[in-house]
DNA sequence: CAGACGTGGGT
DNA sequence: TACCCAAGTCT
């Protein structure tokens, strides 16, 4: 095999989205023949993959995706492709309905967010997605993972795409540690940016690593025996050692406002109109917590208060 | 930059 | 049963 085309000069800056110097990054990657060739036999069938798949369905998919499970993902996404295929379907929609729509995925904003990105999509971009990373990033909801991702898959863009599952993936078989940091460092940046194969096969080693992460090197019981690249993972070969960092902290959610405004717009979601605000008084015991969760709605954009002291999604 | 922001399934 | 955590982003 040629190892040649494995050695690359790039663009540090170019990669982090600043057009600037160049540098050489890339020796070459032994992690990147096994990886591809356990994702070519072991990658999920998954829709927003296909061959075909435009930006836009790339796009919902990534926003649905955020700290919420693939399987969970699926039908809602399907029924979303199937009401609204383009930007401008659904910008032509209140943004109401897109949290209707939203159902149970967790964190409604992102339905706001898409539903914002859409109008942005729409009067900015001729209704295109844009390819280009910094236009992405400059989308409502779209961070430095999304937009890495999309400008990768979608538009087969040479990107360090850093996900947890891929901090992951690297923070073991590259640092010896179990876990990644807290937050992304410049160092991960940089080690990703690193390990980048060109650009035929930045796309597919992005998805590969984060496919990898999602089903093989999992967070609580990585399955190493299954691992193509266990021969080469530091941590494995220190004996797997136990995080030693400060202990990641719980999150404790039943009394939180979180609950309450979950129960709160699972009301507005249900109703076909307004609805009165006794409906939403006896969802939560505690008032003042109420309406506190209830304002934080409304002045997140996700709820509407009516001149006649109902509530509703937005128009 | 630590904390807010939903929800449900796996262990 | 609790607790962990899942393709993060924004403030």
């Amino acid at each position: 095999m040629d190892t040649t085309r494995r050695v690359y000069t790039v663009s540090t800056a170019e990669a982090a989205g600043v057009p600037h110097y160049r540098q050489e990054v890339a020796k070459s990657n032994p992690l990147l023949d096994p990886v591809l060739e356990w994702y070519a036999a072991n990658a999920r069938d998954l829709p927003w993959r296909a061959p075909g798949a435009g930006a836009w369905p790339i796009l919902v998919s990534e926003i649905m995706l955020q700290q919420t499970p693939v399987a969970r993902v699926l039908p809602v996404w399907t029924e979303w492709m199937e009401r609204w295929p383009t930007p401008a379907a659904l910008a032509a929609e209140p943004p109401g309905e897109a949290v209707r729509h939203w159902g149970r995925l967790g964190y409604p904003r992102r339905a706001l967010n898409l539903h914002a990105c859409a109008r942005a999509i729409v009067e900015r971009h001729d209704g295109e997605v844009p390819a280009d990373h910094a236009a992405l990033l400059a989308l409502p909801g779209v961070g430095e993972y999304t937009a890495a991702a999309v400008a990768s898959f979608a538009f087969r863009g040479r990107h360090a795409v850093l996900d947890t599952n891929v901090r992951r993936v690297l923070a073991r078989a590259v640092s010896g540690e179990q876990y990644p940091p807290k937050a992304t460092t410049a160092a991960e940046r940089a080690l990703a940016v690193s390990l980048l194969p060109g650009p035929e096969e930045a796309p597919v080693w992005a998805v590969a690593v984060m496919e990898l992460g999602a089903l093989v090197c999992t967070a609580r019981a990585p399955r190493c025996a299954e691992c193509p690249i266990s021969a080469e993972c530091a941590w494995r070969l220190a004996g797997k050692p136990a995080y030693d960092g400060p202990a990641r902290r719980g999150q404790t959610y039943d009394g939180t406002d979180r609950q309450c405004r979950g129960r709160l717009l699972a009301v507005l979601r249900q109703a076909h109109g307004a609805v009165p605000k006794a409906a939403l008084d006896v969802v939560w015991e505690d008032a003042v917590q109420r309406e506190r969760a209830l304002d934080g709605l409304v002045s997140d954009g996700l709820a509407e208060v009516l001149d006649d002291g109902t509530y509703r999604l937005p128009a």
